[in-house]
DNA sequence: ATTAATGCAAACGGTTTGCACTACT
DNA sequence: AGTAGTGCAAACCGTTTGCATTAAT
């Protein structure tokens, strides 16, 4: 079981983006700039706090309040997700090509994606048992990974 | 399916709990009085911050502070458990008979349970593709219940 | 010229902390 | 008497808001 890497800079939804936003008649600032920079290198899981960090890192005249306001409009633009990690705190996944959960191990806080597949039993017993649709982008499995548990 | 309905208030657990405190040398207090009565009758969920407004309303001098000291204490004496609901809260679970996950419907706000039983197919995937040892106190499952997703 | 976006500062809500004081045992 | 627990106030963190200013279109 490997942790997460990271998504592509190269992928081009984020060459897409200062369009997809004149598109929308919204605009293409250095700010936005920095946060899409910070995003394309990003994990697939990353809190906002931390994409603040990373954002003052690249340009230390960062405004907490841009980012947090830039990251609502890049998820109505669906280029990025947010759910909410074991902690607590606001997680972004960056462009989920396909949808898919998380999983947290509460010991070494190793993170690792849960394919549409591997939750398909649940997602199907749900449906079926009670009607219940689920949003497997929100989906978070916490407890031990196999390094953990062997502890 | 029915949403979550309250906790026996008559729990001998309830009773219990002074004299496990004492038995760990901690004591007994008005305040902590007030904080278990409220939990007694609290339903199978809920917030921190709706556990201090039922204190206040108990008793309107209710210090916050001690409110989430004493959940400290009663979760370390295995009273009640948290986890972190879909909004990101601390959400509190009393008395969990038989460990199970929640399911939160993200448009009427609705909660139920999910038993072990349910989320079966899902654990032992997971145990068995990747070693993972699942914390089903902390899984919550998001989407939307079966009312909602007709409309 | 328009008006979206920024910077700033202030406020937010939930939670935690330090410390002198109170009160349970 | 001893020390767990309280009250209070202040600080914390992540996040949101209002508003005047700046700058992308």
């Amino acid at each position: 079981m490997q942790p997460n890497g990271s998504t592509s800079a190269s992928d081009p939804t984020w060459a897409s983006v200062r369009t997809r936003l004149r598109e929308r008649g919204l605009r293409w600032t250095p700010q936005r700039r920095v946060l899409v920079d910070v995003l394309a290198q990003a994990d697939g899981h990353i809190s906002s706090a931390e994409l603040v960090d990373r954002c003052r890192a690249q340009d230390p005249q960062t405004i907490p309040s841009t980012v947090y306001r830039t990251l609502d409009v890049l998820e109505e633009l669906g280029v990025i997700r947010h759910n909410h990690a074991a902690d607590g705190r606001e997680e972004f996944h960056v462009m989920p090509e396909t949808e898919h959960g998380h999983l947290h191990c509460t010991a070494c806080g190793g993170s690792w994606d849960i394919e549409a597949a591997e939750a398909d039993e649940l997602v199907r017993s749900l449906s079926r048992r009670r009607g219940f649709a689920v949003d497997l982008s929100h989906l978070s499995v916490v407890g031990l990974c196999r390094g953990c548990v062997a502890d």
